[in-house]
DNA sequence: AGCTATACTGAAATGGGTTTCATGAAAGCC
DNA sequence: GGCTTTCATGAAACCCATTTCAGTATAGCT
């Protein structure tokens, strides 16, 4: 029942744990001898030091805390793969926790983390604008930062300083309305995000800055915040559709929302892109197998991963550290934008 | 640097340890005034008690190991969502391990988790027929078990009798392949899958049976399992359509699979379902927003993640459970299948 | 032969909690 | 008022490893 100690190991071998711990660890020489008995009895009865009591002593637990806000939309598990990827080059497991969004579960997971004495926390979906939440959390992951390493991926918290890797969505945001107004559009519409997340308000406000910059006027009744999910692009556009002007292009803060809306538009009637252009954000792995072919921009999902990784362990090292790290995004074209009916 | 501990607010509220120990744990009756000023403390402090000293003595952790093979596949998330569900009811966290069906990813993630002394292990994605590494990851996966509850969600590993919890994929490969004929197919191929993994030897097995039991013949060179990816499912539609003679619909193994055979037929100018129907598998949450829609079986993947955490936490507590638990799957009639053309 | 450097090993402290046992004080009971 | 409970608390053992300190034995050197 009882999993086998360094004291069984010990007693068996006849030697004391302390010979037994130098074996594992290879700190110290022990006779050939010894230690092939003591390798022996491990093989044996399969022993595994008990991560707990050797944390305990060297305070580190080698589990990195990781909290995404939806597993179900595939950015995430790109991120999370890049993640894992460079976790594993140090040896790090990570603790998952997935929000849905919802703060009190960002709260509470945060606290478990903290119990658990996570050796660092990689915390994605920063959310902005929440008043109390907001200021409680924020407040909560600063306490949180200065006892454990802490990286925030795409998405700050305002009024803190916390360490970040990030994307550049404002620039990605640029990037695909440019391409929607050298396909000629003038009429544009913003589909999807929750208002009160970072992610959205950053690509608010640079859609605005392209739109004016490319000599176009927004038209408020065309910007359609939501959430993230597919439903909620096919909501929208599903809105768009019922108005009696409509844009010809549609720009989506992510795929699944691209998705939903081209869907949405394909029922309704229309052809995409002769109809409508659409063009999403990320670049899931799915987006080049959609029919059509997701036109989109992709933020690096798994480097954004990896970098985060690199950060949080140079943290740990106590090496200093940008306070942010800006990864550039890409513009994919492919077949859900085009030119404009005439 | 170093976090607060109980001695540091026993020393501060004058107390001992014990005494600290009982206001976090509400274990026994202590002094109004006492509980207040630790209470106060603690909040003070925001002391999170170490979960490693605590498991040491209680011997365990609050964890819960999950292995999957592949997170980019939509359905793993759905699962996962469902374990975590589950467990969040009980207090439990978990470490998750993507494999990508690595068998020595798989073997070194069993080792770290039983170093970890997670209190159970969820594994996603049995394979079989694999030789050495099947023979050997089987052992150390009986040696595990033996020692850590652990539960295997899909997939059994041949000559084990390990718990497990499914979905009958038999039943769910029949009905599909019961739909297709009805609609009045007498060619029907299948598509993806890993040969070594139970999944694939289930369905292909299923197939052959169902085909058998609807009169139909099974034509070996449509037979052609491959991964569990979109691109194999591009790739064997492909081969698929470059023979003589074509079947008129396809059953694939996974959604993703089935999503790269219409992308496939798609780009081959054909029309879907007209001129090929096509039926998926696990039901994802794009298969309704895919354009068709995807005709699948859902094989409830959310309720099988939380019966597996049910199942496992039965184990914990030493109950007696059943070696299988067999989840129903659903057959879900969309608009990727529908009858031949004339 | 005598001395030092090195190999090898064990005892004990340590990390941060939980729990049992013991004890003193206060409360309840006749 | 004396006896039994109950309340309230502390001391110490325990969980399982790592590491320091100290000590013995052997090898190497002059």
């Amino acid at each position: 029942m009882r999993q086998v100690t360094i004291y069984d190991i010990a007693k068996e071998a006849e030697v004391s744990i302390s010979t037994v711990s130098r074996v594992i660890n290879d700190t110290a020489p022990v006779k050939g001898s010894t230690r092939a008995k003591i390798e022996e009895l491990i093989q044996k009865y399969n022993f595994q030091p008990n991560a707990m009591a050797r944390g305990l002593l060297k305070n580190e637990t080698g589990i990195i805390g990781v909290i995404v806000p939806d597993l179900t939309n595939p950015f995430f598990p790109e991120v999370l793969a890049g993640v894992e990827h460079e976790a594993m080059q140090s040896g790090h497991t990570f603790l998952l926790s997935n929000t849905i969004g919802d703060y009190a579960k960002e709260s509470e997971y945060l606290s478990i983390m903290r119990e658990k004495r996570v050796d660092g926390i990689i915390f994605m979906g920063g959310r902005i604008n929440l008043k109390h939440c907001e200021e409680h959390l924020a407040q909560e992951l600063v306490q949180f930062a200065s006892v454990i390493p802490t990286v925030l991926v795409n998405g700050g918290l305002r009024g803190t300083d916390l360490i970040r890797v990030a994307a550049d969505e404002s620039a990605g945001t640029a990037l695909a309305v440019q391409h929607l107004i050298e396909l000629g559009h003038t009429g544009i519409g913003f589909i999807g995000g929750e208002v009160h997340m970072t992610t959205t308000s950053i690509k608010l406000r640079a859609f605005r800055k392209a739109m004016k910059e490319g000599g176009l006027k927004v038209r408020e009744e065309w910007m359609l915040p939501d959430s993230f999910s597919i439903d909620s692009g096919k909501r929208q556009m599903h809105n768009l559709l019922a108005m009696k002007k409509k844009p010809t292009a549609v720009f989506c803060v992510n795929d699944y929302t691209a998705i939903g809306a081209i869907k949405a538009a394909t029922e309704a009637g229309l052809t995409i892109p002769d109809d409508m252009s659409v063009v999403g954000f990320d670049d899931i792995p799915l987006a080049h197998h959609f029919i059509p072919e997701l036109t989109t921009v992709s933020q690096q999902a798994n480097e954004l991963g990896k970098t985060a990784v690199n950060v949080l362990k140079a943290m740990m090292n106590k090496e200093k550290v940008k306070k942010l790290t800006t990864l550039e995004p890409q513009l994919i074209v492919r077949q859900s934008a085009g030119s404009p009916r005439k």
